[in-house]
DNA sequence: AAGCAAAACCTGTCTGACAGGTTGGGGGAG
DNA sequence: CTCCCCCAACCTGTCAGACAGGTTTTGCTT
């Protein structure tokens, strides 16, 4: 309408819309301007704002809900998942380089987790690896606590970027885990690396992270090792 | 309009395009069918489907350009440095915590950067510290050849997941790193973090990850206490 | 056969409309 | 006077149609 075209009203949008929520140092939960009173104050029509909310939205900076207006959104991992799934699908990442994040990630994770725990995570970390031991023949079952066991350490490390990272991975997990399971093909491997979570589950608890850290890469060892055996390149 | 309605349009679009890219094995710059063709496949308005196409470009799962059809993303850190961003300006994460990570996954990429380098990355690295050096007395100028090392680094590591790690913190690291750099007063110190890197550029180019590694813990040691020392809790 | 120009196609943005969810406030009941 | 309910005002989700530019394809010209 008016002087430089930029690169596209939708961008300009996303911009002014993010320099609002930092300039007037909006928290999660807050709320945005309604996207009428937006197109007014930007000169571009509700549509554009539509777009630019929508972007945001995906990124889990904002929060959409019909009838309500847009809110200051929690960080997320669904975003962050999806980008990665994406990667993997189109070749851009393999397994084994996911695990070499990993690795690295949950052994810096649990020797947090093992220092920084409280009591009520300490237990929730054992029952969810106890849980884990009841579900052995229960592979879908036995993969959820699995990753919720993961997870609940991420939470203890009292870092939300570690939580982040590990819920983003977890899309992609889901997807591989079971190819995983197949390759511990006896009993005793299956036992082994259950037992592992357990153990490493009380390394935590009893506050022992050398320990722990040792049990967490002995998993990562075994995990990579069954992937290279099933001809995972 | 027909059966069940589900959570949202512009949810089931983003899903139904999705699976478009991998049921059909879609690779980086393959072209997604035209809006008007998708929004007459899945019986919704161009608005929605145009919607759907502005979520997945947010997440870089695809790209879109005027007049031309959208097509398949490769994977970029773009996104989740808005994301980062937006955790750190909502208290979310702060500076400790993004450090944390940070020196986690650098002491693993330079790992991976001395032993998998090739001669033009060594070549590269060595010259970005050497410019390091020879910008000491342009703080900006410093930061970005700062910036250019460590993506180096990830991208020698040849792990793409890192670079993707490395890139998602470049947002705030720019914002923050201003502030880490005036909290070293004495003209040793900065003379200090600068001969790091260029030490940290020698043992990466002798393939020597166990100095490589020492050389990036002080490194992270040394910003961290820098932090504290500015009052940063 | 090579090259160019128009036609066909496609995205970006605007307008106006309407269904349905949300919320604050006014009015009635107690 | 207080509390609760319901309605009006507000807001988002979706649709249809229109038009201004880019981009690609086609077919004619040379």
């Amino acid at each position: 309408m008016d002087q430089i075209h930029s690169a596209s009203l939708v961008g300009d949008a996303i911009g002014a819309i993010s320099r609002h929520i930092r300039e007037r140092d909006l928290m999660p939960g807050d709320k945005l301007p309604s996207e009428a009173l937006l197109s007014k104050e930007l000169n571009v029509s509700r549509t554009v704002v539509r777009e630019a909310f929508r972007s945001l939205a995906a990124m889990r900076i904002i929060e959409l809900a019909t009838g309500k207006r847009a809110t200051v959104a929690q960080i997320d991992h669904g975003a962050m998942s999806l980008m990665i799934e994406h990667g993997v699908h189109t070749d851009q990442i393999n397994i084994h380089q996911i695990y070499d994040v990993r690795r690295t990630i949950e052994t810096r994770i649990v020797t947090l987790a093992a220092i920084r725990r409280t009591d009520e995570e300490a237990a929730e970390i054992l029952r969810l690896a106890a849980q884990m031991k009841a579900s052995l023949g229960n592979p879908a079952q036995l993969m959820e606590y699995d990753l919720a066991f993961h997870t609940a350490l991420a939470q203890a490390s009292r870092n939300p970027v570690y939580s982040l990272l590990i819920g983003a991975f977890q899309g992609i997990t889901r997807q591989t885990w079971p190819m995983g399971w197949k390759t511990r093909p006896t009993q005793a491997a299956r036992d082994l690396m259950v037992q592992t979570h357990v153990d490493m589950a009380r390394a935590v608890a009893a506050s022992d992270p050398l320990k722990a850290v040792e049990l967490m890469t002995l998993h990562f060892d075994e995990s990579v090792r069954a992937l290279l055996t099933a001809g995972m390149s």
